[in-house]
RNA sequence: GGCGGCAUAGCCAAGCGGUAAGGCAGAGGUCUGCAAAACCUUUAUCCCCAGUUCGAUUCUGGGUGCCGCCUCCA
């Protein structure tokens, strides 16, 4: 199996990834809190994780993903109050909502996307397995986590007790051990809903059920742990004090964390009123441009948010879509022609595939992965003219493998999927395609006759349907214009 | 105050010791009745100042600017 470095949040540098398991890895990422549409940042690392995921398997490895939803919390509460509902029943709306969201992006469904609500049991023992361990401590109805005993504190997010005392954001609450100890359980509150623990009716804290689903599903220790960078602290930070006080085990191998999506540069966010929720994105633009926009930058890097750039994205999508059109009208002829132009094509596949290796085990550069597409496209443009001229012949193998490769990247990537089935001609009806043939018979009629006018005419209220009209040395072509 | 990240063409973005991938936009050209598409050509003193080096966008030090975390947050 190739070598892939890997950027670790917690040494802050990239090294050799090594599989706990040989041959598999497991994955953890956090998902979001479902209580509302999910906004183009929840977008981000389902993308991400999407694409990282499938370049795994598809270089051989045995991929488990996991991605939890955090069912119960405060905000979910408060809009179920607003509303006069459940939080039940605002939660399986919005993690509806989200499935509806990650689907238009074409994200493969994670192996399992546990539930806070589902997973009481694992979370109640877990916070007893630390109690007992003298990790956490019974304060009124709640339970706090006893960040002193847990001599790594810190170390994920570089910090110190004393340098987040210095910032003196954190409440420091009467009856605390530190001021740093976390709620690991949260007694009830009038209103809200509880399970029952032995430590009264509660529900857990933030923290806890992440350390407490990962371990249910993937073990004491894993591979990769995902998440935005602003869940590095304390989110993170205290799911390992958590995971490895109660197993005692390293917890994560690797942990990886996507930047942000920022408007005008800045990180979107609610105070700011600056987001932009995924739903209202894809009214106006394609899941494929909205997730080739997302992989455009590494996922590391910070992505500023704008419609020029979306619209960017929309016009490569098209582009590409014709040379995914040109590369499988080139397959369906049958010819052993090698030449100059189909060994260069084939020199272009290949390194096109060796690049986009490079680029993905290098961190999951998504964005230069994505340039070995243009590349090849490119090339496969090159020797389509060649062939439409007549300068060269089909070379099967050539084309073939410039085929395979280019479908390969873009499944790795996950774009234009739907390219490769569709009818080249993006239309069903029979009769149709008989009527585009008559009209564009007729046309050339007009044209052979000199009568541009009319020629020109039908071409234009052909593209007012959103039908291009092309003339090519070997006649008129026609598509739908985005399909 | 503590911790961390980033500064490369009009815009986006790779590269990270040997004089700058790719995409968008722009300019010129081939093709075309005109277009479109495609192709060709073209567009950068790599934030500033020192230092290390035969050689730095790439390393070190110091600036400047922007951003993030320390509070719910992808």
């Amino acid at each position: 199996m190739e070598d892939i470095r890997v950027y670790n949040t917690m040494t802050r540098d990239k090294s050799l990834f090594h599989p706990v398991t040989p041959g598999e890895v497991k994955i953890y990422v956090c998902g979001v809190t479902p209580y509302n549409h999910p906004h183009i940042g929840n977008a981000r690392p389902a993308v991400t994780w999407d694409v990282i995921r499938r370049y795994l398997q598809y270089i051989g490895y045995k991929v488990t993903l996991i991605q939890n939803f955090t069912d119960v919390d405060d905000k979910i509460i408060n809009k179920a109050n607003a509303e006069g509902t459940t939080w039940k029943v605002i939660s399986d709306r919005y993690i509806d909502a989200y499935f509806q969201v990650i689907d238009a992006l074409h994200v493969r469904r994670a192996d399992k996307y546990p539930r806070v609500s589902e997973h009481m049991d694992d979370i109640i023992a877990m916070v007893q397995t630390l109690i007992d361990k003298g990790h956490a401590y019974v304060l009124d109805n709640d339970v706090y986590y006893d960040i002193s005993t847990f001599a790594d504190y810190g170390k994920l997010s570089g910090r110190n007790v004393e340098d987040m005392l210095a910032g003196a954001r954190v409440q420091v609450n009467e009856g605390k051990r530190n001021p740093g100890d976390f709620a690991v359980w949260k007694g009830a509150k009038p209103g809200e809903p509880a399970w029952d623990s032995p430590w009264g009716p509660g529900r857990p804290g933030w923290h806890i059920e992440c350390s407490a689903m990962s371990i249910h599903y993937l073990g004491k220790t894993f591979d990769f742990h995902g998440g935005g960078s602003d869940l590095i602290f304390p989110h993170h930070e205290n799911e390992i004090a958590q995971s490895e006080g109660c197993t005692g085990c390293t917890f994560v191998h690797y942990w990886m964390h996507n930047g942000f999506i920022t408007i005008n540069q800045e990180k979107m966010s609610k105070s700011l009123n600056n987001f932009f929720l995924v739903k209202d994105v894809l009214e106006k633009y394609s899941g494929d441009a909205l997730r080739f926009f997302l992989l455009s930058t590494h996922y590391r890097s910070p992505l500023d948010f704008s419609d020029d750039r979306l619209e960017e994205a929309e016009t490569n999508m098209a582009r590409l879509t014709d040379v995914i059109g040109r590369i499988r009208e080139l397959a369906e002829k049958e010819g052993h022609e090698a030449s100059e132009a189909s060994a260069a094509l084939s020199a272009a596949a290949e390194k096109a595939m060796k690049d986009f290796h490079d680029a993905m085990d290098d961190d999951f550069n998504t964005g230069l992965a994505s340039s070995t597409v243009f590349d090849l496209a490119k090339a496969i443009n090159i020797y389509y003219t060649a062939v439409q001229s007549g300068t060269a012949g089909i070379d099967s193998e050539a084309v073939a493998l410039a085929m395979k490769n280019l479908k390969e990247i873009m499944d790795v990537l996950g774009i234009l999927e739907g390219a490769w089935s569709r009818r080249r001609d993006a239309a069903d009806d029979g009769d149709f395609l008989k009527l585009m043939q008559v009209i564009l018979d007729i046309r050339q009629e007009a044209r052979a006759g000199k009568q541009y006018a009319i020629a020109d005419k039908i071409r234009d209220k052909l593209a007012e349907m959103d039908i291009v009209i092309e003339d090519t040395p070997s006649g008129a072509r026609w598509k739908k214009r985005g399909v």
